[in-house]
DNA sequence: ATTATATTTTAGATTGAACTAACAAATTTT
DNA sequence: AAAATTTGTTAGTTCAATCTAAAATATAAT
């Protein structure tokens, strides 16, 4: 059905994200947040609109369909989630992680996804545990 | 220095693993770890070479460069600790943690992988703790 | 309402990574 | 050693994803 680029995947949830900001998303707005000029956005959402991903009107708004949204929300859970992991688990400080994130997320799968959440509950739900993996990761820390 | 796209990174893991092997690869040998066509291999190690990461004699042998080698064992490394963290502890059966692992790799880093070696150990060394925790998961287990 | 500015699109170029088809070299078989 | 087979290379194509420069449209300012 779908085999989306990750290229792709990371423009719908830029899409996604402006749209719970402000409705709608811009070519500009893209092109900033994808650090890419106009021209590359235009051209990617048109790969997108051909695939029935997203809707543009000329020289207007860009929005997701009810498919590309589905698709947007998978990818940026999983976004969070890992986010989650490598920061509050692994301790990776947020600019570290963000951009390996955006790049682990197109290649996780939904059963990964889920084991992760179980690893992060089960640390919640057991602070003793939680503190000694803590003062064990603090213990042995060269950092880098 | 590098800079290294994920597709030529696999490259050098192959003709890593093959060396191990055989002492030398192949254009054949590649073309059949990576799923491609001879002539796509051809093409990827004459960037491999202009890039100075190996070495091959026209119709003969592969072989990598100290450099070349010096990464594709960095590559490797992170997958194979990919390969143990979702399968030893999220439990993530073989066939499909080591294609996560494949894609994975090139994107986590030296940190990131320091502190999944880290976590691992942790688990080894807190036997209770992993008891716990694969109790933990099983209860919670929907498949998938 | 003109003009100026900002935004978007188009056209054309480049690069990486794959493909097919045709050719060349090496190896194996007879 | 000649023929057949396997292996590797070259040439040319395709596609995704970027870019620059130029043209078109929209928006804002005077």
């Amino acid at each position: 059905m779908n085999e989306l680029s990750s290229t792709l995947e990371d423009y719908l949830e830029a899409i996604l994200l402006l749209q719970y900001e402000k409705e709608v998303a811009r070519v500009k707005d893209l092109a900033k947040i994808m650090k890419v000029k106009p021209s590359s956005v235009t051209a990617a959402i048109s790969r997108l609109v051909a695939a029935n991903y997203a809707e543009h009107e000329k020289y207007g708004y860009i929005r997701l369909t009810a498919n590309g949204k589905r698709i947007a929300k998978k990818v940026y859970s999983k976004h969070e989630i890992l986010v989650q992991f490598l920061n509050d688990l692994l301790g990776i400080d947020e600019n570290t992680a963000i951009p390996q994130a955006c790049n682990i997320e197109h290649y996780i799968g939904k059963n990964t996804k889920y084991r992760l959440i179980q690893l992060l509950k089960f640390f919640k739900e057991n602070p003793d545990i939680e503190k000694l993996w803590r003062d064990y990761l603090v213990k042995n820390n060269k950092q880098s």
